[in-house]
DNA sequence: TAGATCCATCGTAATATTGCAATATTAAAT
DNA sequence: ATTTAATATTGCAATATTACGATGGATCTA
């Protein structure tokens, strides 16, 4: 096997999943970090800032860009890529909330 | 290759790529999800919730354990499964930050 | 003590991910 | 039109993940 059992589960999960999957790789929170701090989006040294071959950042932005993490525009020579801030409101949401109904927890047995 | 090079980033990023993995997967997703429900802890039926075989639940529940989301203790027959509320703290506050400085952003090219 | 129940582990097969060299593509610059 | 620069794609090897059947150990119940 190896191939994930997604339409078993909601919607919304398989959504939080992907969201966060894409996040489980240290690059791909490097560039995110990265193209946070650049603030403005006309970034393509983001193959200088890590320690990986050119094809291998550029596969993580794919991935990135699949997950809904990061949009991208073609911009003359160089691309702009930035951040989707949709998804991140998402993750934000997400563990807020569950945040929240964790500390309205009457039991905290372990 | 196939082994991600963890050792070419900082502590923090591989935390939180650590704990996005561990909620990579839908069936993990939905694992956090019943914990959460049931609040109090006692929660051997996790399987039944799933649509997957006990082996593959256990191993699911493994790894979350592994990366720190849920806490485990074994009490007599059954498991007492909970979710660890520090790695949920880890996590909105990095969401939240990230947010923050996104509406702090200047230029919004995409 | 003898089942019954629950959960973990082992072994294994199928598939996915990671990383890079080589190559292709694209658009600006000369 | 050619070169140059930046990013994407392809192909491949190494490794990781996902899933489950079979098995085993621990504990509860009768």
């Amino acid at each position: 096997m190896g191939a994930t059992k997604t339409d078993h589960f909601t919607g919304k999960q398989n959504a939080i999943a992907t969201l966060a999957k894409a996040l489980g790789h240290p690059a791909r929170v490097a560039i995110l970090e990265y193209l946070l701090k650049v603030d403005t989006c006309i970034c393509g040294d983001i193959v200088n800032e890590l320690p990986l071959a050119q094809p291998t950042v550029s596969q993580h932005l794919k991935e990135l860009k699949n997950a809904g993490l990061i949009k991208g525009e073609i911009e003359g020579n160089s691309v702009c890529y930035c951040i989707d801030e949709k998804a991140i409101q998402k993750l934000k949401a997400y563990f807020g909330a569950i945040s929240t109904k964790l500390e309205n927890r009457k039991t905290d047995c372990c």
